[in-house]
RNA sequence: CCAGUCGGUCGGACGACCGCGCGGACAGGGGGCGAAAGCCCGUCCGGGAGGAAAGUCCGGGCUCCACGAAAACACGGUGCCGGGUAACGCCCGGCGAGGGUGACCUUAGGGAAAGUGCCACAGAGAUCGAACCGCCCCGGCGCGCCGGGGUAAGGGUGAAAAGGUGGUGCGGGCGUAAGCCCUGCCUGUUUUCGGGCUAGUCGUCCGGGUUGGUUGCAUGAGGCGUCCGGCAACGGCCGUCCCAGAUGAAUGGUCGUCGGGCGGGAAACCGCUCACAGAACCCGGCUUACAGACCGACUGGCCUU
């Protein structure tokens, strides 16, 4: 799992399409093509978590469930192209690790199918229905 | 046995699977890049949050910056005596003062015959020279009051109530510096702001702007143990150990068993729950937050022998 690093790239993600859960916010854009940040054909994740969570226990251990989540089931399902940074909320502190996993899949995919880019002509344009791509 | 005081220690344990970042090893032997040095992946091993990491209130050191030297003044801090310490506003031991039956606890304690101030409410009276009620004495009368003098035992108000010195005369003085003040002592600055180095890019005649990378960086006033000195804080000798180093920021995620607490139950057991809180240059203190557990010394009370 590649990760968000620059400020700007946080800023940029911000603008793209957000997917609301219980336990975080998703935003997602797709990286434009050809430029130097697309070398790694890897989808890259940021997190978030504000001061209004809690304090710093708290705000860790919502990040590090949040980072489990991507790394066990997100990362494989994302499309490779996008960015992605998870903005998190109180519940992912104490919700089943089960259902956070799932919401983390099931936001992804929603993202990769919604509001695809004008000149986006990947496969994931409308592969919410088929789901046989979860291969480790 | 109950209640309490002081000092100290710990602050969930074990296991399984999957991960993260750091350090080391990989000789002839794995994969990739490279002409090579080497780098990346991989394999194995080691270690990976706290007693407060917190607040950023003091004292220092490293680094960086600035800076001729000395003195005086200003601002700020500090203040019984002795000791400890690199140093401190910290710690220890005394004295004084206050509190507690006691073990003990608290402590803001330099100087008031330099100057200046000492509020509001209540109260008779609060730094001035003071008598409201009460009590005593004297005088008056229309016999219960009025006037004068004395008295600080009592009442009442308040956060706080002093009025004393053997007697007399004369002269002077006493409270408060958790008010100003006076006086002794201390006092370059910065430490996440930015700087150095380096690369890309924009622009100029020069100065520059902007975006990254990198640097400080982990052996220290260090921890642990025996012995010795000291009432103690602490110091000394010897032995032994190496104990986090990130930079959108690792130190984790999930599950199981046990343990602690609360509730239900006769019990087996069931349900809920697990304190405060996360290193960011590093040490010594202080302060604040904190479920619970344990150890030692001591005090008061009760019961039994």
């Amino acid at each position: 799992m590649q990760r968000l690093k620059k400020r700007n790239d946080y800023v940029k993600v911000a603008r793209g399409v957000r997917t609301p859960r219980r336990g975080f916010l998703l935003q997602s854009l797709r990286r434009p093509d050809g430029t130097e940040d697309g070398a790694g054909a890897d989808a890259r994740f940021g997190f978030t978590v504000t001061k209004k969570m809690g304090n710093a226990v708290v705000r860790n251990r919502i990040r590090r469930r949040l980072k489990e989540a991507v790394r066990l089931a997100g990362a494989a399902v994302a499309d490779p192209g996008r960015d992605f940074v998870l903005v998190g909320r109180r519940p992912a502190l104490d919700m089943p690790f089960a259902d956070l996993v799932a919401d983390v899949v099931g936001a992804v995919r929603v993202a990769a199918s919604t509001k695809a880019g004008p000149r986006g002509g990947k496969g994931a344009l409308k592969a919410a229905p088929s789901e046989e791509e979860t291969g480790p």
